[in-house]
DNA sequence: TCTGGGGTCCTAGGACCC
DNA sequence: TCTGGGGTCCTAGGACCC
């Protein structure tokens, strides 16, 4: 059965959120009308640019790129803090107000929604429904989105991708060649900055050149993702909208430091902030994990990491930073250190829990002073019990929950 | 004061087993 | 008169997305 598709699009997601939210704060600025960004602090070594306004973007500042440098583009460019909890509380608003046209909805970042309308329909027409959801958002909202209409994800999620701001697109399939086939090859979800030299390499240019080319071949060269690339490229995609809340398969936290670091005992200081908050964040989704992984970066931006895979499942801060702490020695090499993280994957609940003949009695009871200790963060803040040591970096962990 | 942080998925090679 | 061959698990690294 054909399906209906509507991908919502925030347009520049942080910085019209961050506006609206100013505004509403009895600004009079619209930081929307002038050259801006959202950017990190530079003091911390965090200065990127997460978002930009139209005007900036005209300066030539692309997402990701230093400050540094867009202020050599813009110098009169305004910088603006990132705050999370204004971007989800405007991300929560439009899903809201998505769900009255579907609860099949699949958040697909904080900015960007799928909606099945394919039951939800009842007659109109889905482009209808779409201009209505844009006119909707705007006017109640005070921000605008870019919406892609189509029969499947990846054609609704190319649509949306169209021209901004403020637009509805469809990307029905007979319009694939000539919305679609026409665009270089980098605009095609999932070729990344990797796999475009090599596809120049074989000729191919635009989405036509690799929707047209020997699917064998791609597969030969790129194994299973040149099947996904040439199915993408003609505009194949049978995934469904998961609407359904998806428990996480991993929980980790880094932070570049302010400094590089030149000893261990630093690096575990950082380490030990990471970790308590990683397993206070595992801790509230009420899970458990196997696999405890450390990733250092070095001033030379070259990436190392070590895991390991326990024996049994736990939360439990003690337990996950004795393994991490065990890794972290491994793998530093004296190199000056501008990076530290940790991730635990392999998640499961902790009721579904397998009682392992590894662990002991111990752990459990740890697990359980973990959450005491996370309750008493709760009501009186996450600063109140630190360990030793930690309270320096614990305030450079970027926390969002 | 050049390059964030949080995810998911895939691959390749080695260990180990039957 | 050197080398089996699947299958699974584990680890390190890398690709992509926002």
């Amino acid at each position: 059965m054909q399906r209906e598709i509507l991908h919502v699009d925030v347009n520049n997601a942080f910085l019209s959120w961050l506006a609206v939210y100013k505004l509403e704060q009895g600004e009079s600025l619209d930081i929307r009308t002038i050259p801006a960004v959202i950017g990190g602090d530079e003091k911390q070594r965090h200065g990127i640019v997460l978002a930009k306004s139209n005007l900036a973007k005209q300066f030539g500042i692309k997402t990701g790129e230093p400050l540094y440098s867009a202020r050599k583009k813009c110098p009169t460019i305004k910088i603006y803090e990132s705050n999370f909890k204004v971007y989800k509380r405007y991300s929560d608003m439009l899903f809201q107000l998505l769900q009255e046209y579907s609860f099949k909805i699949e958040r697909f970042s904080i900015d960007e929604c799928f909606v099945d309308m394919t039951e939800f329909l009842n007659n109109r027409k889905l482009i209808d429904v779409a201009y209505e959801i844009s006119k909707k958002v705007r006017e109640e909202l005070k921000f605008t989105v870019n919406i892609g209409v189509a029969h499947n994800k990846l054609l609704a999620k190319m649509a949306s991708d169209f021209q901004k701001p403020n637009r509805v697109h469809t990307l029905y399939e007979k319009e694939i060649p000539r919305k679609m086939w026409i665009l270089p090859i980098s605009e095609l979800f999932m070729v990344g900055k990797r796999t475009l030299p090599k596809l120049y390499n074989m000729n191919i240019r635009t989405i036509g050149d690799l929707a047209k080319s020997d699917k064998n071949i791609l597969i030969k060269k790129f194994g299973k993702f040149g099947k996904v690339m040439w199915e993408y490229a003609n505009g194949i995609d049978d995934s469904e909208v998961n609407y359904l809340k998806q428990k996480p398969k991993g929980v980790g936290n880094s932070t570049t430091v302010s400094q590089d670091i030149t000893n261990i005992e630093k690096i575990e200081e950082v380490l030990l902030a990471l970790t308590e908050h990683t397993t206070y964040r595992l801790r509230k989704y009420n899970m458990v994990g196997s696999v405890v992984s450390v990733q250092l970066r070095t001033s030379d931006f070259k990436n190392y990491s070590h895991q390991r895979k326990l024996n049994f499942a736990t939360n439990s801060t003690k337990e996950i930073f004795k393994v991490a702490k065990d890794l972290v020695r491994q793998l530093y090499k004296n190199e000056p250190i501008r990076l530290i993280g940790i991730r635990i994957d392999n998640l499961c609940d902790e009721e579904e829990k397998q009682i392992s003949l590894f662990e002991d009695i111990n752990i459990k009871k740890q697990e359980k002073l973990d959450k005491v200790v996370d309750n008493i963060k709760d009501k009186f803040g996450y600063e109140i019990i630190t360990r030793a040591g930690d309270m320096k970096q614990t305030k450079n962990i970027n926390r969002k929950d």
